[in-house]
DNA sequence: GGTAAACCTGAGGATTATCTGAGAATACTC
DNA sequence: GAGTATTCTCAGATAATCCTCAGGTTTACC
Protein backbone atom coordinates (compact mmCIF):
# COMPACT_ATOMS: atom_id res chain seq x y z
CA UNK A 1 0.00 0.00 0.00
CA UNK A 2 1.46 3.25 -1.01
CA UNK A 3 0.99 6.11 1.27
CA UNK A 4 -1.36 8.73 0.09
CA UNK A 5 1.11 11.46 0.59
CA UNK A 6 3.72 9.95 -1.61
CA UNK A 7 1.45 9.84 -4.57
CA UNK A 8 -0.11 13.15 -4.03
CA UNK A 9 -0.22 14.83 -7.40
CA UNK A 10 -1.93 17.79 -5.98
CA UNK A 11 0.68 18.61 -3.47
CA UNK A 12 4.26 18.21 -2.47
CA UNK A 13 6.36 15.32 -1.36
CA UNK A 14 8.91 14.03 -3.77
CA UNK A 15 9.67 10.36 -3.94
CA UNK A 16 12.86 9.19 -2.34
CA UNK A 17 14.35 7.99 -5.58
CA UNK A 18 13.72 10.57 -8.23
CA UNK A 19 12.91 9.08 -11.55
CA UNK A 20 14.13 10.68 -14.71
CA UNK A 21 11.64 11.34 -17.47
CA UNK A 22 12.40 12.66 -20.92
CA UNK A 23 9.55 14.50 -22.63
CA UNK A 24 9.72 14.85 -26.39
CA UNK A 25 7.25 17.06 -28.23
CA UNK A 26 7.75 19.84 -30.72
CA UNK A 27 4.94 21.97 -29.36
CA UNK A 28 6.56 23.73 -26.45
CA UNK A 29 3.21 24.49 -24.86
CA UNK A 30 2.57 20.76 -24.53
CA UNK A 31 6.00 19.77 -23.35
CA UNK A 32 6.04 22.64 -20.86
CA UNK A 33 2.69 21.59 -19.51
CA UNK A 34 3.80 18.01 -19.11
CA UNK A 35 7.20 18.91 -17.70
CA UNK A 36 5.76 21.27 -15.12
CA UNK A 37 3.24 18.69 -14.07
CA UNK A 38 5.73 15.88 -13.74
CA UNK A 39 8.26 18.02 -11.93
CA UNK A 40 5.58 18.95 -9.52
CA UNK A 41 4.85 15.37 -8.60
CA UNK A 42 8.52 14.79 -8.03
CA UNK A 43 10.12 13.60 -11.24
CA UNK A 44 13.36 14.82 -12.71
CA UNK A 45 12.37 16.03 -16.16
CA UNK A 46 14.15 17.03 -19.35
CA UNK A 47 12.55 18.05 -22.61
CA UNK A 48 13.46 17.78 -26.26
CA UNK A 49 11.72 19.14 -29.34
CA UNK A 50 13.05 16.83 -32.08
CA UNK A 51 14.01 13.23 -32.50
CA UNK A 52 17.66 14.05 -32.91
CA UNK A 53 17.64 16.18 -29.80
CA UNK A 54 15.88 13.40 -27.92
CA UNK A 55 18.58 10.89 -28.77
CA UNK A 56 21.22 13.34 -27.77
CA UNK A 57 19.65 14.15 -24.41
CA UNK A 58 18.91 10.50 -23.69
CA UNK A 59 22.56 9.72 -24.24
CA UNK A 60 23.67 11.66 -21.21
CA UNK A 61 20.47 11.84 -19.17
CA UNK A 62 19.62 8.13 -19.11
CA UNK A 63 15.90 8.54 -18.41
CA UNK A 64 13.83 5.83 -16.76
CA UNK A 65 10.89 6.61 -18.98
CA UNK A 66 10.02 8.77 -21.97
CA UNK A 67 6.98 10.57 -23.21
CA UNK A 68 7.25 10.64 -26.95
CA UNK A 69 5.09 12.37 -29.49
CA UNK A 70 4.74 10.16 -32.55
CA UNK A 71 4.72 13.21 -34.82
CA UNK A 72 8.06 14.93 -34.67
CA UNK A 73 9.46 17.36 -37.22
CA UNK A 74 12.42 15.23 -38.20
CA UNK A 75 11.46 11.59 -37.69
CA UNK A 76 8.57 9.75 -36.11
CA UNK A 77 8.49 8.64 -32.54
CA UNK A 78 8.75 4.96 -33.31
CA UNK A 79 11.98 5.51 -35.13
CA UNK A 80 13.39 7.39 -32.18
CA UNK A 81 12.30 4.58 -29.94
CA UNK A 82 13.87 1.95 -32.16
CA UNK A 83 17.19 3.73 -32.25
CA UNK A 84 17.26 4.12 -28.51
CA UNK A 85 16.52 0.47 -27.98
CA UNK A 86 19.18 -0.60 -30.43
CA UNK A 87 21.65 1.45 -28.52
CA UNK A 88 20.77 -0.50 -25.45
CA UNK A 89 18.59 2.04 -23.66
CA UNK A 90 16.01 -0.02 -21.91
CA UNK A 91 13.46 2.67 -21.32
CA UNK A 92 9.67 2.50 -21.15
CA UNK A 93 7.89 4.78 -23.57
CA UNK A 94 4.54 6.50 -23.39
CA UNK A 95 3.60 7.57 -26.91
CA UNK A 96 1.46 10.60 -27.58
CA UNK A 97 -0.68 10.68 -30.66
CA UNK A 98 -3.21 13.02 -32.14
CA UNK A 99 -6.76 11.83 -32.12
CA UNK A 100 -7.11 10.50 -35.63
CA UNK A 101 -6.88 7.21 -37.47
CA UNK A 102 -3.37 6.60 -36.21
CA UNK A 103 -4.56 5.05 -33.00
CA UNK A 104 -4.63 1.43 -34.14
CA UNK A 105 -1.27 1.72 -35.76
CA UNK A 106 0.15 3.02 -32.52
CA UNK A 107 -1.52 0.32 -30.50
CA UNK A 108 0.20 -2.32 -32.59
CA UNK A 109 3.55 -0.70 -32.11
CA UNK A 110 3.57 -0.41 -28.40
CA UNK A 111 5.23 -3.62 -27.55
CA UNK A 112 6.48 -4.64 -24.19
CA UNK A 113 5.58 -2.42 -21.34
CA UNK A 114 5.03 0.64 -23.49
CA UNK A 115 1.79 2.56 -23.61
CA UNK A 116 0.14 5.33 -25.57
CA UNK A 117 -2.35 8.14 -25.08
CA UNK A 118 -4.24 10.32 -27.49
CA UNK A 119 -4.08 14.08 -27.27
CA UNK A 120 -5.64 15.85 -25.59
CA UNK A 121 -5.39 13.99 -22.31
CA UNK A 122 -5.89 14.77 -18.66
CA UNK A 123 -2.87 15.30 -16.44
CA UNK A 124 -4.29 12.99 -13.85
CA UNK A 125 -4.26 10.25 -16.42
CA UNK A 126 -0.82 11.09 -17.69
CA UNK A 127 0.72 10.82 -14.26
CA UNK A 128 -1.12 7.60 -13.54
CA UNK A 129 0.18 6.06 -16.75
CA UNK A 130 3.74 7.16 -16.19
CA UNK A 131 3.65 5.59 -12.77
CA UNK A 132 2.21 2.38 -14.18
CA UNK A 133 4.89 2.40 -16.86
CA UNK A 134 7.69 2.75 -14.35
CA UNK A 135 6.21 -0.02 -12.32
CA UNK A 136 5.89 -2.36 -15.28
CA UNK A 137 9.30 -1.72 -16.72
CA UNK A 138 10.77 -2.37 -13.33
CA UNK A 139 12.35 1.04 -13.09
CA UNK A 140 10.78 1.26 -9.71
CA UNK A 141 10.94 -1.62 -7.30
CA UNK A 142 9.53 0.14 -4.34
CA UNK A 143 6.06 -0.77 -3.27
CA UNK A 144 5.24 -2.92 -6.26
CA UNK A 145 2.66 -4.90 -4.35
CA UNK A 146 -0.51 -3.07 -3.65
CA UNK A 147 -1.83 -0.66 -6.21
CA UNK A 148 -4.84 0.30 -4.20
CA UNK A 149 -5.76 3.61 -2.77
CA UNK A 150 -7.96 3.45 0.27
CA UNK A 151 -9.90 5.89 2.33
CA UNK A 152 -12.33 4.80 5.01
CA UNK A 153 -14.24 1.88 3.51
CA UNK A 154 -13.57 3.13 0.01
CA UNK A 155 -11.08 1.27 -2.14
CA UNK A 156 -9.82 2.11 -5.62
CA UNK A 157 -7.67 -0.35 -7.49
CA UNK A 158 -5.41 1.22 -10.09
CA UNK A 159 -4.59 -2.05 -11.75
CA UNK A 160 -8.08 -3.39 -12.21
CA UNK A 161 -9.88 -0.06 -12.23
CA UNK A 162 -12.26 -1.41 -9.65
CA UNK A 163 -13.86 0.69 -7.00
CA UNK A 164 -15.49 -0.69 -3.90
CA UNK A 165 -17.26 0.83 -0.99
CA UNK A 166 -17.77 -1.41 2.02
CA UNK A 167 -16.61 -4.27 -0.19
CA UNK A 168 -19.32 -3.70 -2.73
CA UNK A 169 -18.34 -3.15 -6.34
CA UNK A 170 -19.30 0.21 -7.81
CA UNK A 171 -19.46 0.92 -11.54
CA UNK A 172 -17.94 4.25 -12.52
CA UNK A 173 -17.58 5.94 -15.87
CA UNK A 174 -14.04 6.93 -16.89
CA UNK A 175 -14.41 10.52 -15.78
CA UNK A 176 -16.03 9.54 -12.53
CA UNK A 177 -13.12 7.20 -11.90
CA UNK A 178 -10.52 9.89 -12.52
CA UNK A 179 -12.36 12.36 -10.36
CA UNK A 180 -12.67 9.94 -7.49
CA UNK A 181 -9.01 9.06 -7.87
CA UNK A 182 -8.04 12.70 -7.66
CA UNK A 183 -10.14 13.17 -4.56
CA UNK A 184 -8.61 10.08 -2.99
CA UNK A 185 -5.08 11.20 -3.69
CA UNK A 186 -5.89 14.44 -1.98
CA UNK A 187 -7.94 12.83 0.71
CA UNK A 188 -8.73 15.18 3.54
CA UNK A 189 -7.50 18.29 1.77
CA UNK A 190 -9.76 20.74 0.07
CA UNK A 191 -9.38 20.81 -3.68
CA UNK A 192 -10.90 23.64 -5.65
CA UNK A 193 -13.07 23.19 -8.68
CA UNK A 194 -10.39 24.66 -10.89
CA UNK A 195 -7.77 22.33 -9.52
CA UNK A 196 -10.06 19.44 -10.28
CA UNK A 197 -10.74 20.77 -13.73
CA UNK A 198 -7.04 21.14 -14.46
CA UNK A 199 -6.11 17.69 -13.30
CA UNK A 200 -9.03 15.53 -14.22
CA UNK A 201 -10.32 17.05 -17.43
CA UNK A 202 -8.44 17.18 -20.70
CA UNK A 203 -6.13 20.13 -20.90
CA UNK A 204 -8.03 21.71 -23.74
CA UNK A 205 -11.39 21.63 -22.02
CA UNK A 206 -12.82 25.09 -22.32
CA UNK A 207 -16.10 24.65 -20.56
CA UNK A 208 -17.41 25.85 -17.30
CA UNK A 209 -16.27 24.66 -13.89
CA UNK A 210 -19.91 23.76 -13.35
CA UNK A 211 -19.24 20.38 -14.88
CA UNK A 212 -17.32 19.50 -11.76
CA UNK A 213 -20.50 20.01 -9.75
CA UNK A 214 -22.35 17.70 -12.06
CA UNK A 215 -19.79 14.97 -11.67
CA UNK A 216 -19.58 15.38 -7.95
CA UNK A 217 -23.30 14.89 -7.97
CA UNK A 218 -22.92 11.69 -10.04
CA UNK A 219 -20.27 10.38 -7.69
CA UNK A 220 -22.35 11.08 -4.66
CA UNK A 221 -25.22 9.15 -6.09
CA UNK A 222 -22.94 6.18 -6.51
CA UNK A 223 -20.69 6.18 -3.50
CA UNK A 224 -22.47 8.27 -0.93
CA UNK A 225 -25.64 6.26 -0.97
CA UNK A 226 -23.66 4.41 1.65
CA UNK A 227 -23.27 5.92 5.05
CA UNK A 228 -21.60 8.02 6.12
CA UNK A 229 -21.14 10.42 3.20
CA UNK A 230 -17.49 11.00 2.38
CA UNK A 231 -17.65 13.74 -0.24
CA UNK A 232 -18.07 17.08 1.44
CA UNK A 233 -18.57 20.52 -0.02
CA UNK A 234 -16.49 23.34 1.40
CA UNK A 235 -18.56 26.26 0.29
CA UNK A 236 -16.65 28.92 -1.59
CA UNK A 237 -13.56 26.76 -1.74
CA UNK A 238 -14.09 23.32 -3.17
CA UNK A 239 -14.57 19.72 -2.20
CA UNK A 240 -13.00 17.41 0.26
CA UNK A 241 -13.05 13.74 1.08
CA UNK A 242 -13.39 13.28 4.77
CA UNK A 243 -14.40 10.91 7.48
CA UNK A 244 -17.33 11.80 9.62
CA UNK A 245 -16.10 14.52 11.95
CA UNK A 246 -14.82 12.99 15.11
CA UNK A 247 -16.90 13.95 18.04
CA UNK B 1 -9.41 52.64 2.78
CA UNK B 2 -6.79 53.37 5.32
CA UNK B 3 -3.33 54.22 4.24
CA UNK B 4 -0.81 51.50 4.32
CA UNK B 5 1.07 53.12 7.10
CA UNK B 6 -1.83 52.94 9.45
CA UNK B 7 -2.08 49.34 8.59
CA UNK B 8 0.25 47.34 10.71
CA UNK B 9 2.26 44.60 9.17
CA UNK B 10 -0.10 42.32 10.82
CA UNK B 11 1.38 39.22 9.58
CA UNK B 12 4.98 38.93 10.26
CA UNK B 13 7.69 37.77 12.46
CA UNK B 14 9.55 34.73 11.19
CA UNK B 15 10.89 33.99 7.77
CA UNK B 16 14.57 33.55 8.31
CA UNK B 17 15.14 33.54 4.58
CA UNK B 18 13.26 36.34 2.91
CA UNK B 19 11.44 35.20 -0.14
CA UNK B 20 11.59 37.20 -3.29
CA UNK B 21 8.35 37.98 -5.07
CA UNK B 22 7.94 39.64 -8.43
CA UNK B 23 4.67 41.47 -8.97
CA UNK B 24 3.62 42.16 -12.55
CA UNK B 25 0.64 44.38 -13.29
CA UNK B 26 0.24 47.38 -15.52
CA UNK B 27 -2.10 49.19 -13.16
CA UNK B 28 0.30 50.76 -10.74
CA UNK B 29 -2.43 51.18 -8.14
CA UNK B 30 -2.79 47.44 -7.99
CA UNK B 31 0.87 46.51 -8.05
CA UNK B 32 1.64 49.14 -5.44
CA UNK B 33 -1.07 47.84 -3.18
CA UNK B 34 0.20 44.32 -3.51
CA UNK B 35 3.86 45.24 -3.22
CA UNK B 36 3.35 47.29 -0.11
CA UNK B 37 1.29 44.56 1.45
CA UNK B 38 3.82 41.88 0.72
CA UNK B 39 6.71 43.99 1.95
CA UNK B 40 4.86 44.52 5.18
CA UNK B 41 4.62 40.83 5.77
CA UNK B 42 8.29 40.40 5.15
CA UNK B 43 8.83 39.59 1.50
CA UNK B 44 11.42 41.09 -0.77
CA UNK B 45 9.36 42.56 -3.60
CA UNK B 46 10.01 43.92 -7.08
CA UNK B 47 7.44 45.11 -9.56
CA UNK B 48 7.16 45.22 -13.33
CA UNK B 49 4.50 46.73 -15.56
CA UNK B 50 4.95 44.77 -18.77
CA UNK B 51 5.80 41.27 -19.82
CA UNK B 52 9.12 42.30 -21.29
CA UNK B 53 10.04 44.14 -18.15
CA UNK B 54 9.01 41.13 -16.08
CA UNK B 55 11.34 38.83 -17.98
CA UNK B 56 14.13 41.32 -17.63
CA UNK B 57 13.68 41.76 -13.89
CA UNK B 58 13.30 38.02 -13.34
CA UNK B 59 16.61 37.50 -15.07
CA UNK B 60 18.57 39.22 -12.35
CA UNK B 61 16.19 39.08 -9.42
CA UNK B 62 15.48 35.34 -9.47
CA UNK B 63 12.17 35.49 -7.61
CA UNK B 64 10.78 32.54 -5.67
CA UNK B 65 7.27 33.36 -6.77
CA UNK B 66 5.46 35.73 -9.07
CA UNK B 67 2.14 37.48 -9.12
CA UNK B 68 1.21 37.90 -12.72
CA UNK B 69 -1.70 39.73 -14.27
CA UNK B 70 -2.94 37.81 -17.27
CA UNK B 71 -3.72 41.04 -19.09
CA UNK B 72 -0.54 42.90 -19.83
CA UNK B 73 -0.05 45.60 -22.43
CA UNK B 74 2.53 43.75 -24.49
CA UNK B 75 1.87 40.04 -24.09
CA UNK B 76 -0.35 37.93 -21.91
CA UNK B 77 0.69 36.46 -18.60
CA UNK B 78 0.68 32.89 -19.84
CA UNK B 79 3.25 33.73 -22.46
CA UNK B 80 5.46 35.39 -19.88
CA UNK B 81 5.15 32.34 -17.70
CA UNK B 82 5.97 30.00 -20.55
CA UNK B 83 9.06 31.93 -21.48
CA UNK B 84 10.30 31.98 -17.93
CA UNK B 85 9.80 28.27 -17.54
CA UNK B 86 11.54 27.45 -20.77
CA UNK B 87 14.47 29.51 -19.59
CA UNK B 88 14.69 27.27 -16.60
CA UNK B 89 13.19 29.57 -14.00
CA UNK B 90 11.31 27.23 -11.74
CA UNK B 91 9.06 29.78 -10.15
CA UNK B 92 5.53 29.40 -8.82
CA UNK B 93 3.03 31.78 -10.32
CA UNK B 94 -0.14 33.29 -8.93
CA UNK B 95 -2.17 34.63 -11.82
CA UNK B 96 -4.52 37.56 -11.48
CA UNK B 97 -7.53 37.74 -13.72
CA UNK B 98 -10.48 40.06 -14.06
CA UNK B 99 -13.79 38.63 -12.99
CA UNK B 100 -15.30 38.22 -16.40
CA UNK B 101 -15.15 35.82 -19.29
CA UNK B 102 -11.44 35.34 -18.79
CA UNK B 103 -12.01 32.74 -16.16
CA UNK B 104 -12.34 29.91 -18.62
CA UNK B 105 -9.21 30.96 -20.41
CA UNK B 106 -7.44 30.53 -17.13
CA UNK B 107 -8.16 26.83 -17.06
CA UNK B 108 -5.00 24.81 -16.85
CA UNK B 109 -3.28 27.07 -14.42
CA UNK B 110 -3.35 25.17 -11.22
CA UNK B 111 -1.32 22.30 -12.55
CA UNK B 112 2.25 23.03 -11.63
CA UNK B 113 1.36 24.19 -8.20
CA UNK B 114 0.39 27.48 -9.72
CA UNK B 115 -2.78 29.21 -8.71
CA UNK B 116 -4.97 32.08 -9.75
CA UNK B 117 -7.27 34.67 -8.22
CA UNK B 118 -9.91 36.88 -9.71
CA UNK B 119 -9.84 40.61 -9.14
CA UNK B 120 -10.88 42.08 -6.88
CA UNK B 121 -9.43 39.98 -4.10
CA UNK B 122 -8.68 40.43 -0.43
CA UNK B 123 -5.11 40.97 0.69
CA UNK B 124 -5.51 38.33 3.35
CA UNK B 125 -6.29 35.83 0.69
CA UNK B 126 -3.46 37.00 -1.50
CA UNK B 127 -0.90 36.53 1.23
CA UNK B 128 -2.34 33.16 2.18
CA UNK B 129 -2.10 31.99 -1.39
CA UNK B 130 1.42 33.22 -1.88
CA UNK B 131 2.44 31.32 1.21
CA UNK B 132 0.69 28.20 0.01
CA UNK B 133 2.41 28.61 -3.34
CA UNK B 134 5.84 28.89 -1.78
CA UNK B 135 5.12 25.87 0.32
CA UNK B 136 3.95 23.81 -2.62
CA UNK B 137 6.74 24.75 -4.98
CA UNK B 138 9.21 23.87 -2.29
CA UNK B 139 10.68 27.34 -2.03
CA UNK B 140 10.28 27.03 1.68
CA UNK B 141 11.57 23.91 3.36
CA UNK B 142 10.57 24.49 6.92
CA UNK B 143 7.30 23.39 8.47
CA UNK B 144 6.77 20.18 6.48
CA UNK B 145 3.08 19.66 6.31
CA UNK B 146 1.83 21.39 9.34
CA UNK B 147 -0.45 23.91 7.80
CA UNK B 148 -2.14 24.74 11.03
CA UNK B 149 -2.36 27.97 12.91
CA UNK B 150 -2.98 27.62 16.61
CA UNK B 151 -3.84 29.88 19.45
CA UNK B 152 -4.85 28.61 22.86
CA UNK B 153 -7.25 25.75 22.19
CA UNK B 154 -8.16 27.19 18.82
CA UNK B 155 -6.85 25.51 15.71
CA UNK B 156 -7.24 26.49 12.06
CA UNK B 157 -6.13 24.09 9.35
CA UNK B 158 -5.40 25.67 5.99
CA UNK B 159 -5.34 22.42 4.07
CA UNK B 160 -8.59 21.00 5.27
CA UNK B 161 -10.24 24.31 6.06
CA UNK B 162 -11.20 22.97 9.43
CA UNK B 163 -11.48 25.04 12.54
CA UNK B 164 -11.60 23.49 15.96
CA UNK B 165 -11.94 24.84 19.41
CA UNK B 166 -11.07 22.47 22.23
CA UNK B 167 -11.00 19.77 19.60
CA UNK B 168 -14.54 20.39 18.51
CA UNK B 169 -15.27 21.12 14.89
CA UNK B 170 -16.71 24.53 14.11
CA UNK B 171 -18.42 25.41 10.83
CA UNK B 172 -17.48 28.79 9.42
CA UNK B 173 -18.58 30.64 6.31
CA UNK B 174 -15.82 31.75 3.91
CA UNK B 175 -15.69 35.29 5.27
CA UNK B 176 -15.77 34.12 8.85
CA UNK B 177 -12.88 31.82 8.03
CA UNK B 178 -10.81 34.61 6.51
CA UNK B 179 -11.54 36.90 9.42
CA UNK B 180 -10.58 34.33 11.99
CA UNK B 181 -7.40 33.56 10.13
CA UNK B 182 -6.50 37.23 10.10
CA UNK B 183 -7.09 37.45 13.81
CA UNK B 184 -5.05 34.32 14.39
CA UNK B 185 -2.14 35.54 12.34
CA UNK B 186 -2.20 38.68 14.41
CA UNK B 187 -2.84 36.86 17.64
CA UNK B 188 -2.22 38.99 20.69
CA UNK B 189 -1.98 42.13 18.62
CA UNK B 190 -4.73 44.68 18.27
CA UNK B 191 -6.06 45.04 14.75
CA UNK B 192 -8.30 47.93 13.81
CA UNK B 193 -11.54 47.61 11.96
CA UNK B 194 -10.09 49.34 8.95
CA UNK B 195 -7.13 47.02 8.94
CA UNK B 196 -9.49 44.12 9.01
CA UNK B 197 -11.57 45.65 6.27
CA UNK B 198 -8.50 46.19 4.12
CA UNK B 199 -7.14 42.72 4.59
CA UNK B 200 -10.15 40.50 4.80
CA UNK B 201 -12.59 42.17 2.46
CA UNK B 202 -12.02 42.66 -1.24
CA UNK B 203 -10.09 45.82 -1.94
CA UNK B 204 -12.98 47.41 -3.75
CA UNK B 205 -15.46 46.93 -0.95
CA UNK B 206 -17.17 50.25 -0.49
CA UNK B 207 -19.33 49.51 2.47
CA UNK B 208 -19.20 50.52 6.06
CA UNK B 209 -16.71 49.26 8.64
CA UNK B 210 -19.76 48.20 10.60
CA UNK B 211 -19.74 44.95 8.75
CA UNK B 212 -16.68 43.99 10.72
CA UNK B 213 -18.67 44.29 13.90
CA UNK B 214 -21.32 42.05 12.45
CA UNK B 215 -18.81 39.39 11.54
CA UNK B 216 -17.02 39.61 14.85
CA UNK B 217 -20.39 38.98 16.39
CA UNK B 218 -20.90 35.94 14.17
CA UNK B 219 -17.51 34.61 15.12
CA UNK B 220 -18.11 35.09 18.79
CA UNK B 221 -21.30 33.17 18.59
CA UNK B 222 -19.41 30.29 17.08
CA UNK B 223 -16.10 30.21 18.87
CA UNK B 224 -16.63 32.09 22.07
CA UNK B 225 -19.52 30.00 23.25
CA UNK B 226 -16.60 28.09 24.70
CA UNK B 227 -14.83 29.45 27.72
CA UNK B 228 -12.84 31.52 28.07
CA UNK B 229 -13.66 34.07 25.37
CA UNK B 230 -10.71 34.77 23.09
CA UNK B 231 -11.97 37.63 20.96
CA UNK B 232 -11.64 40.85 22.88
CA UNK B 233 -12.75 44.34 21.97
CA UNK B 234 -10.26 47.12 22.49
CA UNK B 235 -12.60 50.04 22.56
CA UNK B 236 -11.70 52.81 20.17
CA UNK B 237 -8.94 50.74 18.64
CA UNK B 238 -10.06 47.39 17.38
CA UNK B 239 -10.03 43.73 18.24
CA UNK B 240 -7.54 41.39 19.72
CA UNK B 241 -7.25 37.68 20.19
CA UNK B 242 -5.91 36.97 23.61
CA UNK B 243 -5.79 34.56 26.46
CA UNK B 244 -7.51 35.53 29.65
CA UNK B 245 -5.06 37.31 31.93
CA UNK B 246 -3.58 35.00 34.53
CA UNK B 247 -5.75 34.88 37.59
C1' DG C 1 -25.41 60.86 36.74
C1' DG C 2 -25.71 62.47 31.98
C1' DT C 3 -24.32 62.37 27.36
C1' DA C 4 -22.26 60.95 23.23
C1' DA C 5 -19.72 57.83 20.91
C1' DA C 6 -18.56 53.14 20.21
C1' DC C 7 -20.09 48.74 20.00
C1' DC C 8 -23.29 44.64 19.79
C1' DT C 9 -26.71 41.95 17.70
C1' DG C 10 -31.08 40.51 15.55
C1' DA C 11 -33.91 40.75 11.49
C1' DG C 12 -34.52 40.52 6.81
C1' DG C 13 -33.80 41.24 1.90
C1' DA C 14 -30.34 40.77 -1.79
C1' DT C 15 -26.97 38.10 -3.64
C1' DT C 16 -24.42 34.11 -4.74
C1' DA C 17 -22.97 29.17 -4.58
C1' DT C 18 -24.31 24.73 -5.11
C1' DC C 19 -27.24 20.84 -6.37
C1' DT C 20 -29.73 18.26 -9.54
C1' DG C 21 -32.71 16.82 -13.35
C1' DA C 22 -33.51 16.89 -18.20
C1' DG C 23 -31.94 16.68 -22.56
C1' DA C 24 -28.74 17.45 -26.55
C1' DA C 25 -24.43 16.03 -28.37
C1' DT C 26 -20.93 12.82 -28.70
C1' DA C 27 -18.54 8.56 -28.25
C1' DC C 28 -18.47 3.82 -27.79
C1' DT C 29 -20.20 -1.29 -28.65
C1' DC C 30 -21.93 -5.12 -30.79
C1' DG D 1 -25.72 1.33 -37.97
C1' DA D 2 -28.76 0.94 -34.17
C1' DG D 3 -28.54 1.02 -29.35
C1' DT D 4 -26.32 2.24 -25.20
C1' DA D 5 -23.20 4.79 -22.32
C1' DT D 6 -21.08 8.94 -21.45
C1' DT D 7 -20.13 13.68 -21.59
C1' DC D 8 -21.52 18.25 -21.25
C1' DT D 9 -24.81 22.32 -21.04
C1' DC D 10 -28.39 24.62 -19.02
C1' DA D 11 -31.68 26.36 -15.89
C1' DG D 12 -34.74 26.14 -11.84
C1' DA D 13 -34.77 25.12 -6.99
C1' DT D 14 -32.66 25.39 -2.66
C1' DA D 15 -29.95 27.04 0.71
C1' DA D 16 -25.96 29.45 2.52
C1' DT D 17 -23.96 33.73 2.84
C1' DC D 18 -23.44 38.58 2.62
C1' DC D 19 -24.64 43.04 3.83
C1' DT D 20 -27.58 46.86 5.61
C1' DC D 21 -30.01 48.82 9.05
C1' DA D 22 -31.72 50.08 13.37
C1' DG D 23 -32.61 49.67 18.18
C1' DG D 24 -30.30 48.34 22.35
C1' DT D 25 -26.22 48.15 25.37
C1' DT D 26 -21.87 49.38 27.10
C1' DT D 27 -18.10 52.57 27.91
C1' DA D 28 -15.51 56.92 28.42
C1' DC D 29 -15.51 61.19 30.12
C1' DC D 30 -17.23 65.43 31.80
Amino acid sequence: MTTLKERSTGTETKSATTHKILVVDDESSISDLIATSLRFVGFDVRTAATGAQALQVAEEFHPHAMILDVMLPDQDGFEVCRQLRSEGHNVGVLFLTAKDGMEDKVAGLTIGGDDYMTKPFSLEELVARIRALLRRTGAVEIEPDDEKIRFADLELDEATHEVRRAGELIELSPTEFLLLRYLLINADRVVSKSQILDHVWQYDFRGDAGIVETYISYLRKKIDVFQPPLIHTVRGVGYRLRMPPKK
